[in-house]
DNA sequence: CAGTGGTCTAGACCACGCT
DNA sequence: GCGTGGTCTAGACCACTGT
């Protein structure tokens, strides 16, 4: 029977009070040289047992302020229904249905217009060899690149770097950094432009963000991020490619509906 | 200007070149020796920095091994297709269309019948708050728990721990952990009992793995986990509930498909 | 200002992979 | 057996939080 670190063992014993409540959320964890005494170790042993604690998303700690049992931040659940909403919303004109405007993030976040800020930034560049692929273009076809931040309450929340066909967008209000925020999103406005969305396709990966994400969205350490490459396609054409969506995992839950019951795939 | 910690400069030199293709994916980094040399720091700082790399999931280490660039394994794409499939296959009866039984599962890793196994525990117990909302059951409702880690080619893949109303199950080849592994899975488990499935919901989270997760996954560090609530329903019953599926979030990547083209939500 | 966690040094021994 | 990364000691100074 070989030992185990000690590290692991305080981890151990620690993530099990944790996990039992004898130590619940917001609550703060005995100091490190507490710890050393109560389990007769060096400092070191302690501190890489918070440090694995904490690239678990258990703990936070802070220079001074002592090491805190995170609290579960409660998951928005973002439905595919909200695309339908931004869609009708581009349709019919005016978004004066209900309480002024809004798009989807407006609505996961249950936020009002006055508190959802974007940070954007247009640039236009030509396509790389996935882009060209994804839109079924050419090598190099001009293309408008958009990056947003999206701010609920001043808090980064989001970003989101996708891509429109230069030809179907230049001189058009869309193209146009000014008129961000703009109410019902993308679909809208590629419903101005006379091309209704009639389907969206997602591929979600996770992994742990990158140090520039991180700071963005002022992650706390040991959360994944989701990474959404998103499709909006009108008919056949694919309109918009969004090439990475990024939002940090431990504060949102994705939802989505699979219907069986209609007629299936053609082949086979 | 503060001086940024010189664990951080290193991460951020040894980052760049891996990203830049100078450590190639599957090379070697120098020893935590040669490192300490080269930026002249002691050995602490090296490991802080590879430590760092590692919880990003950038390089593994191994005793003895060295510091090896990880090789990033390509994506599965799970497509909600694949559902589908295995629909036609309950219902159809038998699954001799092609190359013998199948599942979601074994097409998803382009594996035979041969290559997948799975361990399989199945116990019974009264419904919890959470499983007797989701079912709309009233509490303590006796559910059958199936906990299967499936493995292709011998290596574990995937978690599921999934649920199914006792009185539906009870004395059916569906109760009988030796009936596994089905043709089909659980949908065509499902319509061999006259209930097909016509709607799957499926809540997509990513986070961290549980130590015993991890070990049960044979998971390098770094690596974040989706943790998938499913629920099959047939007509507007919730025949299954999977309570989470995990799967290690470097191997697949998850694709959904969202149509807005036929009427859209009634209300508003 | 006292207390806390963060960074770092210099050095030791151990466990594992490789050859 | 040798070289690698893993664990650990004892101690120092720094940066930040709270009072």
């Amino acid at each position: 029977m070989q030992e185990r670190p000690a590290y692991l063992l305080v981890a151990d014993e620690l993530r099990h009070r944790i996990q039992r409540g004898r130590y619940p959320p917001g609550s703060k964890l005995p100091t490190f040289e507490e710890l050393q005494r109560a389990y007769g170790v060096s400092e070191i042993v302690i501190r890489n047992a918070v440090a694995l604690l904490r690239h678990e998303g258990l703990v936070d700690t802070r220079r001074g302020g002592g090491t805190v049992v995170r609290r579960r931040p409660q998951a928005r659940r973002l439905a595919m229904d909200r695309y339908r909403a931004e869609g009708n919303l581009g349709v019919g004109g005016n978004p004066a249905a209900g309480n002024g405007p809004a798009t989807s993030f407006t609505a996961d976040h249950g936020i009002g217009w006055g508190e959802y800020r974007l940070s954007a930034r247009y640039t236009t560049m030509g396509a790389d060899a996935e882009l060209a692929a994804l839109f079924g273009v050419d090598l190099g076809t001009p293309l408008l690149r958009r990056r947003f931040v999206f701010h609920a309450r001043e808090e980064p929340e989001q970003i989101s770097v996708n891509f429109l066909p230069l030809d179907l967008v230049a001189g058009t209000p869309v193209a146009d950094p000014a008129r961000e925020p703009w109410p019902g999103g993308t679909p809208a406005q590629l419903a101005s432009l006379g091309h209704p969305v009639t389907r969206i396709e997602e591929s979600v990966s996770a992994r742990m963000p990158t140090t520039a994400e991180a700071q963005t969205l002022r992650m706390s350490h040991g959360t994944p991020v989701f990474a959404i490459l998103r499709l909006m396609i009108s008919g056949d054409a694919v309109l918009e490619v969004c090439r990475h969506i990024v939002i940090p995992a431990d504060r949102v839950v994705l939802d989505y509906r699979i219907d069986l019951a209609g007629p299936p795939g053609l082949s086979g």
